[in-house]
DNA sequence: CTAAGTGCAAATCCTTTGCAGTAAT
DNA sequence: ATTACTGCAAAGGATTTGCACTTAG
């Protein structure tokens, strides 16, 4: 099955190449629906699922239960904030993450890893901060902790 | 809102507590269906949903559209079969693994970090067994490779 | 011309929810 | 008696799919 070009494929790939939020289809969909009036959800859908197949893009999980993909497609370790659904890219793994592998020893049965997926989970800066708002308390909590103290797993 | 015993709510823990198949909602229906067939999925749903919020259990993730559940709630990364979607507990990190932590500098904005979640994707062995025969090159792939030679992400 | 791609709407699938009835305290 | 919990069925929301039409090669 040979490959056509189609305007909305390419568009929905620069789309999904041009931000760094991580988007759903939806997203999608609405970001390309002003330029492309046409466009239909479904083929959003039908496009990425291509991508994923080609390896051009690369599902990050599922936040909120909609799927949300990247196009960054070294592998990365994401955080998604709990409270508004944001997903951020991390550093690229160090060599030092290799430790993170599992332990030869412990791997059940027959077991062949192809690739691994870790998400952190947490609060955002910005949502931290509507927090602290709400909280009422801005003396006591405009005192920042240091980055990453609470960075424990 | 105090807790009332109920007996469903009991089996359904219980239920989760006696496997380590990290099962969906669907799979402990049908297994408590033959003992109590008055239970409902949506009562499954529900205290599963209990469960989460007073962290008796945790969520493993999404496995071909089904979230998948497990009793064990102390950190432990998950070993998801691409093919079959059978979940399997890894050893549980190390040491060795805190490296895996993110580097403070890294962290975007005022991000904090409450929990990671790790998943390995693979094949496993039952499932490599049949593409093995399968593919009806019994002799060549008879000779496994070594475990964990092919552990590299 | 012909095979791939699209738009649309219907269909799926998992999960949630409203409500009336049931059971625990 | 009060309030939580259940069963049921309907509703929801993301994703997939069938089909007729359009478009690239």
């Amino acid at each position: 099955m040979e490959r056509k070009y189609s305007k909305q494929r390419d568009a929905i790939l620069k789309t999904l190449r041009s931000t760094h939020s991580h988007p759903g289809a939806q997203w999608i969909y609405d970001k390309l629906k002003p330029s492309i009036p046409s466009l239909s959800l479904g083929t959003v859908y039908r496009n990425i699922n291509l991508f994923l197949e080609e390896g051009s893009v690369v599902s990050v999980g599922i936040v909120d239960g909609e799927e949300r993909f990247d196009s960054r497609v070294n592998p990365h370790p994401h955080m998604v904030c709990c409270r508004c659904g944001k997903v951020a890219d991390l550093p690229h793994q160090t060599d030092r993450d290799r430790s993170c592998e599992p332990e030869a020893g412990g791997l059940p049965d027959g077991f062949v890893i192809d690739y691994r997926k870790t998400v952190y989970y947490g609060i955002c800066g910005e949502c931290a901060a509507v927090s602290r708002i709400e909280a009422r308390t801005p003396l006591e909590t405009a005192v920042q902790e240091p980055a990453g103290s609470r960075t424990v797993l």
